[in-house]
DNA sequence: CGCTTACTGTGAAAAGATTAACAGCGTTAA
DNA sequence: TTAACGCTGTTAATCTTTTCACAGTAAGCG
């Protein structure tokens, strides 16, 4: 259970992205063997990239036939820690939380998404997507009966920090903010802060600077 | 206008944020000057990596004062291409893409949210938070008559890669993808595949294996 | 069986991104 | 006017991530 020292970021968000890849293949191709670089074509990277990825997480395949399909998919479901449920908890149900509410409910019964909160009294204290929503002073109270590990942060963004501390201090050790501020939190929790204009505007600097000149993305 | 060589991806995401951050305390504080150490400590970096970028895109400060907040911000605007408008267009008028519909019209008026498509009847030919709905049929004709750079994909996954193909024929250049699919376009077209449930199975990930280990985040 | 082929696993090289370190400078205070 | 200070701009060092390249290996084939 012990997991080996200091796996990037960039190789779990591409173990997952691989994990939901098998997943379909699985369920529609009658191949059980795949090689690294169909992998690599189906998800748009190099075939070393993929090897490299699996060796990370201590998977091996046979030569002359690529990797099995179903036992890479048990092992990258296993690495992200699909094999216990892992419980998480959204704050604020505004239009992107309902979004992430919708998509997220049901679409992995390991993964649960257990409880919303927020701020204004009429969007609680029913359920949504099958989620019930609590106001949000019940946050504490609500997560110590729940376990849970991992907080959703959709709020605006000059209440995103409070609702982090408020989070940390009930036990949640991940969060994924999309409020556009970079929130602090101690060092044993882990942060990830996601900011949506700057992706948007990322994309349209590179949609002007960048229609004459070549690149493949990385 | 000719920008120079391979700006970084990082990079312009950081200016994205500095932008925001600058325009917030220009709005706010009487302080005409900014060191590259508070920006920094606002946005969660070092002021080595602050100094870099603003370097990066041809700006200057003065020792001992720091930064022109005034001048640093129209800087930056102009280098992200704020100076002149930016149209951009949505496919998918789903749960997701009617969030980024709501947050995103008229957050900048030089960042024009002209068109939204889908292939439900009942969800188009009528304006959704300001933004006139098309049938995603005549997304071709409709584009042709609005000079759009940058398209947002909210599909699903199964639809997303056609999206794309029509997006680029229409003259687009920029794409912002969060369908669960590896998008490809040609070599001259920029595309940010963004997958969110990579993103929240990340911090999953990290938010178990972690609680116990240090790590300060990237 | 042994030869051919096309793959994996992986050190080593390359590329890319961040941090350290410091020279040089403008400002302020004396 | 000069000295001290604390900042910027930038080069060099470090750290991280990706790619290269190839030895080793199993399967297919004659
Ligand atoms: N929607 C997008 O596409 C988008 C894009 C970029 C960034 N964001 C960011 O994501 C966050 C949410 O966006 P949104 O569009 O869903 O906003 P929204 O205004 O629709 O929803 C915010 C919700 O948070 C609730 N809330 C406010 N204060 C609260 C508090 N202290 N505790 C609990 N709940 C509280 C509100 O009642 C509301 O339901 C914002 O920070 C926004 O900046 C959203
Ligand atoms: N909502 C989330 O939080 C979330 C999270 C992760 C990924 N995603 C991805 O984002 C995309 C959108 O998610 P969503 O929750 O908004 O889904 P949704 O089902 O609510 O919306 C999809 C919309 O696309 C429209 N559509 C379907 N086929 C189309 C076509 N060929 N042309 C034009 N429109 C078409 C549908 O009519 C619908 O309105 C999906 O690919 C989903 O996998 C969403």
């Amino acid at each position: 259970m012990a997991a080996q020292r200091k796996i990037s970021e960039r190789t779990v968000e591409r173990i997952s992205r691989y994990r939901r890849l098998l997943e379909s293949i699985h369920a529609t191709s009658d191949n059980p063997f795949i090689y690294s670089h169909e992998i690599a074509s189906l998800c748009g990277l190099t075939a070393a990239q993929v090897r490299r990825d699996l060796m990370t997480i201590g998977f091996s395949g046979s030569s002359a036939r690529g990797y099995e399909v179903a036992e890479l998919l048990r092992s990258a479901s296993s690495f992200l820690g699909f094999s216990h449920e892992r419980r998480m908890a959204l704050v604020g149900i505004g239009y992107l939380g309902r979004a992430l509410l919708d998509y997220f409910v049901d679409r992995n019964p390991l993964f649960k998404l257990c409880a919303a909160f927020d701020a204004d009294p009429g969007k609680v204290d029913r359920v949504i997507h099958g989620v019930r929503c609590y106001p949000v002073t019940q946050l504490k109270t609500v997560l110590a009966t729940h376990q849970v590990s991992t907080g959703i942060i959709t709020v605006p963004a000059d209440a995103a920090q409070n609702i982090a501390w408020e989070l940390v201090e009930a036990g949640v050790t991940g969060i994924l903010n999309f409020a556009p501020v970079q929130i602090r939190v101690p060092a044993n929790v882990f942060i990830e802060n996601l900011d949506l204009t700057s992706a948007l505007e990322k994309v349209a600097y590179f949609a002007g600077n960048f229609s004459d000149k070549e690149r493949t993305k990385k």
